[in-house]
DNA sequence: TGCCTATATTACTCGCTAGTAATGTTAGTC
DNA sequence: GACTAACATTACTAGCGAGTAATATAGGCA
């Protein structure tokens, strides 16, 4: 492989690429067996290097994990900035930002399946992770009360919640990209509108 | 081995209770520490007893575990059941029927916090039970669009699944009692009518 | 009281897996 | 081609923790 057309990162030596070799097969093992279950052994087999291999790149297994987990919440975070209401839409637009945000988040999540398993339902960290998105979308909600687009009659950090959780759900179901666009329109529809019959539809 | 479980278990026998306090213990261990990393060791310390007894009544470390599980998907069952919207309410009340539903739901989920983790948020059957739940609420909610009183452009499925969503995430966070009936009116709330604000309020 | 069964314990084994010491092999530079 | 890091391997050890054999005690019933 000559993906060598990094400006930032001119060659990756070998050892460096072993050593993402090594970290991608521990994401996975640890997705798919769980920290303790995993075994080192099935790692540096995936990774195609054999046992102490391991050891020149990672202190130990938890260190290992912990670097995965960290993977996780860059990404996780990266994507929080990205998922921002852009302010310069119009005012009847409200359902096009939260689809935007709804889908950028669902996207980054659906990103790598193995680092969203240990990151977001596996990892002591997550509900860490989990309070940090939530305040994100806390005060985007409360924002929005302020600009009189939303009721001021639920606490923003409520809602927040119910939308991690929904979408908890919904990044665990595999879905191609343009199933995720419909799961996402669907969630801003529901958590704007509701469900119940609407007066003038 | 005395089948004593009759009607209204009349005494129960020295190794029935502590059988008892060994899966009690198991389940405490489970949901702390997850299957792997509980031990054995620990699990008949807290039940104080010593490692063999825990052999007398339960084959294996696995099989204590199945049964925790099994125990849980027992009650989410009878939660479900009991859960059901009772259908002799008037047509303008189903906020009250969801909320009857969504607290029903949360208070059996948390009625013990250790079943909760290992049967909703650690076994690999968490997703069949859920899907099992996932399955009635959509029944339900296809009912209520059949009565014109939820919009048909939404599928049922759908809608389940971020009520589940919801619901996970709810049930995790402790809370009393009357904060659990407070999330309800919000859930039910959020879901019927969004966050919009309303045309007319 | 003495008997029998249910219940419990002490004191092990044994496999499995994280981690290591000693040693070998590439790949880049002169 | 020869030298030197960097990279990798074979062949171990250590100890943890599930499960077991042999043995001891409680407690109900004749």
């Amino acid at each position: 492989m000559a993906a060598r057309t990094k400006s930032s990162e001119p060659k990756p030596t070998k050892g460096e690429r072993t050593r993402a070799r090594l970290l991608q097969a521990a994401a996975r093992e640890f997705a798919q067996q769980g920290f303790d279950a995993a075994r080192i052994s099935d790692i540096v087999a995936r990774a195609e290097v054999s046992q102490p291999a391991f050891y020149l790149y990672f202190g130990s297994k938890e260190a290992a994990y912990a670097e995965v987990i960290n993977q996780f919440r860059t990404r996780l975070r990266n994507a929080i900035r990205s998922a921002r209401l852009p302010k310069d839409l119009e005012k009847d637009q409200i359902a096009d930002r939260v689809r935007w945000s709804v889908t950028t988040l669902l996207d980054a999540l659906a990103s790598d399946r193995d680092l969203l398993e240990v990151g977001f339902y596996q990892a002591l960290a997550a509900e860490e992770i989990k309070a940090e998105l939530s305040e994100q979308i806390a005060a985007n909600v409360a924002a929005e009360q302020a600009d009189g687009f939303f009721r001021t009659d639920m606490p923003p950090a409520f809602f927040a919640n119910c939308l991690i959780g929904i979408i908890e759900r919904m990044a665990r179901s595999k879905s191609t990209p343009s199933e995720r666009q419909q799961q996402a329109r669907f969630i801003a529809e529901l958590l704007l509108n509701g469900l119940r019959v609407q007066p003038h539809s």
